[in-house]
DNA sequence: CGTTCGATGCACT
DNA sequence: GTGCATCGAACGT
């Protein structure tokens, strides 16, 4: 099974973001292979959307951004949590879908015991317990989960460790909802979220 | 259920 | 120095 061409992401980005779900976001590390099924996204669209990092033009950090379609850009957040985008459109089109929240599929031991090390650093020797679910549930969790960091930033997604294929063709296709987006300050009125409603791994409702 | 709030580091002003 | 595309523990109801 291949994974998804350049040529995907090189499109419009709500149609990029929407054709996302239900697509399978696979990451080789460490030896092991996880996978999971994306079930919530959201777009940011050039330097006019307030809420896109390249709002303010290009940066050392939003690089990524203005290169061509289907790199990834990973970046630091919070102090604590890498979130991975999709870049989209064209090459100095700034624009990139954030993968929010997967349902796991393959390697949830790894996942169980990478969520297990954050948990561990924060507090002392008690393992973590959540439900299987939740292990992708959120950008930051799913990055923790599947070991995804910024040595991933600018990696294409088309080939390498970490890439995403297309649905499998015994997948009934998921259904798509559209809302604002999540834990952003400015540029709430865009309803630039697509996610499947009532899937348990899909994170908190928007503001 | 609900809301608040601290952890934590870096890009950018 | 300020403000994050977050998370989950610790409260309050």
């Amino acid at each position: 099974m291949a994974a998804l061409p350049a040529s995907f992401y090189a499109r419009p980005t709500l149609t990029v973001a929407a054709d996302l779900i239900g697509c399978v976001l696979v990451h080789d590390h460490g030896g092991v292979r996880c996978s999971g099924r994306i079930v919530e996204v959201e777009a940011y669209i050039g330097e006019a959307d307030p809420a896109c990092h390249a709002a303010a033009g290009p940066t050392a950090r939003n690089q990524p951004l203005y290169g061509p379609a289907g790199l990834a850009y990973v970046y630091f957040n919070y102090g604590m949590h890498w979130l991975v985008n999709a870049v989209t459109e064209a090459a100095g089109a700034p624009a990139a879908v954030l993968v929010r929240a997967l349902e796991p599929l393959t390697g949830l031991e790894a996942m169980r015991a990478r969520r297990g090390e954050a948990r561990a650093a924060a507090r002392d020797g008690v393992t973590w317990s959540g439900r299987d679910a939740h292990l992708c549930r959120g950008p930051g969790n799913l990055t923790r989960a599947l070991g995804i960091t910024g040595a991933q930033n600018h990696a294409p997604l088309s080939a390498g460790p970490l890439r995403i294929h297309a649905p499998s063709v015994k997948a009934a296709p998921l259904p798509v909802s559209w809302s604002g987006r999540v834990g952003i300050r400015l540029g709430q009125d865009r309803p630039w979220r697509a996610y499947v409603a009532g899937h348990p791994a899909v994170s908190g409702a928007p503001r």
